[in-house]
DNA sequence: TAGCTTGTTGGTCTC
DNA sequence: AGAGACCAACAAGCT
């Protein structure tokens, strides 16, 4: 009887009021009633890496999100629903007699599939859909529309593109009102999900039973899911989520002119703690907490009354937000393989160790990997658990672990560290890590971040190395920081603290702690123990320069035909540096069996060969030549 | 065309 | 203390 719209809001990486274009336009219908819901979607529970810490900020953002809903609107909240979106909606739509859809755009690959599913049901069902574009600066799809359809891999791309879109979208305010939702009935039955593969198995005290108690929670009142539900321990980071600490965050930053306008990423100190040199905004930005667009503005307000000199992007505020927006663009434009090696033309082959296995039907990576050197697998639990023996790296990893947030140029430390400037490991696996343990991820900014770090796309100057002995020492001669985040060595005298394998043993007992072993032990009598370093970093430096040097002289990318077929080994000299030995190979780096495949003669790739001094042998010869000396 | 500049964020030395 | 030269040498865009 009646042609008022009934609509289901639908919040995801949205969890804000303020400035968002799809909530305004959902509020222009005019809906008679709205229902403002989550779905608590089984791929984020079980499929995504997801850390105790990025959990507590996410139920931090919906319980904020939920209140700011009911200070508006007393009879509404957000309603937290337990079932897959794909089964759930077409259900409620019924249910719940919708007319409208309305979402935010998000290009990540799996919310591409599975909006792409939704659109598809609501279409069929009749059911109107509004998807509005404002997580970025720049709808994503239209940045790289403007940069020719190419995935944005230069901040000067960026750049040119924005003059050709013009100015970035003025941001709106919070609605002053939000009708009531209609009736909450939800007679069907919910669709449990399945629990394996569990990647976050390792974090869980006790069984997931987020799916347990229904739909609408143990209450049955649509509440926010708690980490006993998930089967989490407690959270260990003191940085919490919600649209009200955001907004606070953002006044103090804007109240500091000076800041604001003369920021500058690169002479940021990665070693301050208490306060932190950056505002950290990131999180907020990621979970939409914070509009990227309403940060640029206020931004915007400071530039234009400041007078003294301001910085400019990429280093400055607006800078940061810019290059999120590149790595937005990039994966908008390359899809799943943004996330890999394997079938991503963007992005340099580099035989590193412990490659992923790739599932040969969808080309994907599956989450496990290869251990190719069981000494390399040693590294990377050691480096995983700040055990590596380098203090600053340890340090950075345990601040990782514990806070689930560490400065920009400390993840470029770990990163450098883990890949191409130490231990050649996949930066795969580093970027599987931190996807587990940031409160801030986002799979483009992370997985462009390591693509950058590890010299495979976006940077290429793999000569210049993070040392993690001089690096820190730049804004931390006394090392504060490392003893902060690795109590042993609190008392080691500075003279050592970057490298306390070389404090004579009266020091080290001394300062109450020795220098032994491989981190396993933590106390031998009443001495703490640290552990010795894992390698000779100036020896293993070499050893990756000249590593990379040949595979950029290889010259072959994640979708060359050599890589995908496992041909790729006999590109490689034998003792060139990774799993390199012997001429069988499976996709992208992994080590299985290529003979499926056949043995072809390879021919020359015109795609994976750029380069005009390719031709390999050469180079190779002299690179290795030069590593031993 | 070859050479130059630029690229968010290196290390080491000198002045 | 902080800037500049040099190290060794990548890619892309420009002239």
């Amino acid at each position: 009887m009646t042609n008022a719209p009934r609509v289901i809001y639908w919040f995801r990486t949205d969890l804000r009021l303020h400035d968002s274009p799809a909530l305004a336009a959902a509020l222009d219908l005019k809906p008679e009633c709205l229902y403002p819901i989550w779905t608590w979607d089984p791929h984020y529970v079980y499929r995504a890496r997801v850390g105790v810490n990025r959990w507590q900020f996410l139920i931090d953002c919906q319980n904020d999100l939920s209140q700011g809903i009911t200070k508006i609107n007393k009879n509404s909240k957000l309603l937290v629903l337990r079932e897959a979106p794909q089964t759930l909606l077409p259900k409620l739509f019924k249910e719940w007699n919708i007319t409208h859809l309305v979402f935010e755009k998000d290009t990540d690959a799996y919310a591409r599939e599975r909006d792409d599913k939704v659109c598809e049901i609501a279409n069929e069902m009749g059911v109107r859909v509004i998807m509005k574009s404002g997580r970025t600066l720049y709808d994503s799809d239209l940045l790289v529309k403007t940069n020719h359809g190419k995935p944005t891999m230069t901040i000067a791309q960026v750049e040119a593109a924005a003059a050709k879109l013009g100015k970035v979208a003025k941001p709106l305010p919070a609605p002053s009102s939000l009708p009531d939702p209609g009736d909450l009935s939800l007679e069907f039955e919910q669709e449990k999900p399945k629990s394996e593969p569990d990647f976050n198995k390792s974090h869980r005290v006790s069984g997931e039973g987020s799916y347990e108690v229904g739909i609408s929670g143990p209450n049955g009142d649509f509440s926010v899911p708690t980490l006993k539900e998930l089967g989490l321990q407690e959270a260990t980071t003191p940085h919490r989520g919600g649209e009200s600490i955001a907004l606070k965050i953002l006044d103090d930053v804007i109240s500091n002119e000076t800041f604001t306008a003369t920021f500058s990423k690169p002479s940021t100190a990665p070693t301050a703690f208490e306060p932190q040199s950056t505002c950290l905004t990131s999180p907020h930005l990621h979970f939409g907490t914070l509009s990227c667009r309403l940060f640029w503005y206020k931004i915007q307000e400071v530039l234009d009354s400041y007078k003294g000199k301001a910085t400019e992007p990429p280093t400055s505020l607006h800078g940061q937000l810019l290059f999120r927006d590149m790595y937005f663009g990039a994966q908008a434009a390359i899809g799943y393989p943004f996330a890999q090696t394997a079938k991503n033309d963007h992005c340099r082959f580099v035989p590193w160790h412990l490659p992923s296995k790739v599932d040969e039907k969808t080309g994907l990576i599956t989450g496990e990997y290869e251990i190719d050197d069981p000494q390399k697998e040693e590294w990377f639990k050691r480096w995983r658990n700040g055990k590596t023996g380098f203090p600053w790296i340890d340090a950075l990893m345990r601040q990782l672990a514990q806070e689930g947030w560490i400065h920009h140029l400390g993840r470029h430390a770990v990163a450098c560290f883990l890949t191409r400037g130490g231990c050649y490991i996949h930066w795969e696996r580093g970027a599987e890590v931190f996807e587990e343990l940031l409160i801030d991820h986002e799979t483009a900014c992370n997985v462009g971040n390591w693509q950058w770090l590890a010299c495979v796309a976006f940077y290429s100057q793999y000569y210049r190395c993070y040392s993690p002995i001089a690096f820190p020492q730049k804004w931390d001669k006394e090392g504060a920081f490392v003893r902060r985040y690795v109590p042993e060595l609190k008392d080691m005298p500075t003279k050592y603290i970057y490298e306390p394998w070389k404090a004579p043993i009266q020091d080290q007992k001394k300062a109450g702690v020795m220098i032994k072993g491989d981190g396993e032990q933590e106390k031998e009598g009443d001495l703490n123990l640290y552990p010795k370093p894992i390698f000779d970093f100036s020896k293993q430096r070499e050893i990756c320069i000249n590593g990379l040097k040949s595979a950029y002289s290889i010259g072959l990318y994640g979708d060359s035909p050599q890589v995908l077929d496992g041909t790729w080994k006999k590109m490689f000299d034998d003792d060139a540096e990774g799993p390199t030995q012997g001429d069988k190979g499976g996709p992208a780096g992994s080590l299985g069996d290529a003979d499926a495949h056949g043995t072809e003669e390879l021919k020359p790739d015109t795609k994976a060969t750029p380069s005009k001094k390719r031709g390999g042998q050469s180079t190779l010869e002299k690179a290795f030549k030069k590593a031993k000396t």
